[in-house]
DNA sequence: TACTATACGGAGGAATCCTCCGTTTGCAAG
DNA sequence: CTTGCAAACGGAGGATTCCTCCGTATAGTA
């Protein structure tokens, strides 16, 4: 789904391999144990030392950046296949939840990440705004049809639906997710 | 302001004097560096020992929590005194603000304490409850003056202001908090 | 095959956490 | 005031995790 992960520039077959490695063996340890992931344990899954995990991933946030960036392409591409099946209002919403699923499965490393400033120009920051524009155009067009109130942008409603999530990890409990969520868009509404 | 510290049982006085310079050397700590204090910088600021400090906290929660237990305490004594002062939904709403400027303070502790699930009849426990339930009679009054919605309930409500902190937290940036704020009250009316 | 730039791997130093136990001290009883 | 001891102190040191550094191994090339 999407672009397949990013290759970075010529390197040797080993490298390119470990690269992959570590970041499979990153993405199941973020899905179990979100960012607490203890980096040794990272190498040893992916079998490689430690100081390869390092060279590829210099700081830790790098890594969770990496483990993040599938998500975010895959997320940009969810909005456009949205807006062109689906009634503007109920695409947006339903971009939104996405956005929470998403989320909830990172283990919160998602909005994590999101909120981080970025280096100008990373490939992180650029998935992260090509997938925050891509939601903006389900909120205009929801906004078009009279649905949704004018002076709402994506950044806050992203950082809400982060909001919760972050506020609901340790309590894991749908139901008021779900509470919070609908009180959210009943709030941008028209 | 609110009922000073809360002291533990019958202590020797060193035991008691060392209790509070902990504290307050963790109250500044929280305040700078949230929840990433150094626990050992604690020790050295109260001046007392490290074990010193364990007794006292055996966890660094025990610790996060007695650091944040005051400003539950005063948050519930906020909320009785805007129920006497205030209109209803004006008073639930300077409520939810000052949730959000305690939070901010807090480096978003209170959030955290707040969320984790606490050993039941705890003095955190007990506070937090307490706090919570002074907070629930503003919302009474604003949905019995037909303000506010009647499926609403104050533990989202708290868990969203939190969020909004949280997801606030690095990017400080009170305009936003506030359009984030302000959609929230509006998810709320009537 | 030989050469070298590239990449690997893990030993080990630093930071922080927390426990354990020998030493000190408040305070109550005599 | 002395004495006795439960209560409290304090910090050495083991465990965990982070991250760097550098000697060793190898992919790719000529």
């Amino acid at each position: 789904m999407s672009q397949a992960s990013v290759t970075k520039g010529p390197r040797r077959a080993d490298a390119q391999r470990n690269y992959e490695l570590i970041l499979a063996a990153a993405r199941t340890a973020v899905a179990e144990r979100g960012g607490n992931i203890v980096l040794e344990d990272i190498a040893r899954d992916a079998g490689v030392g430690i100081g390869t995990l390092y060279r590829h991933f210099p700081t830790r946030q790098d890594l969770l950046e990496a483990t993040f960036l599938n998500e975010a392409l895959e997320l940009k591409d969810r909005a456009r296949a949205l807006a062109d099946e689906t009634a503007s209002l109920e695409a947006l919403v339903g971009w939104l939840r996405l956005q929470m699923d998403f989320g909830a499965h990172g283990r919160s490393m998602g909005a994590a990440v999101m909120n981080a400033k970025h280096t100008e120009g990373s490939p992180i920051q650029t998935a992260c705004l090509g997938m925050r524009d891509a939601g903006a155009v389900l909120l205009r067009r929801a906004q078009d049809d009279g649905l949704v109130r004018e002076d709402i942008d994506m950044i806050d409603l992203l950082r809400l639906t982060h909001g919760i999530v972050l506020a609901s990890e340790q309590a894991r409990d749908n139901q008021r997710v779900d509470s919070m969520f609908e009180l959210v868009i009943a709030g941008i509404r028209r």
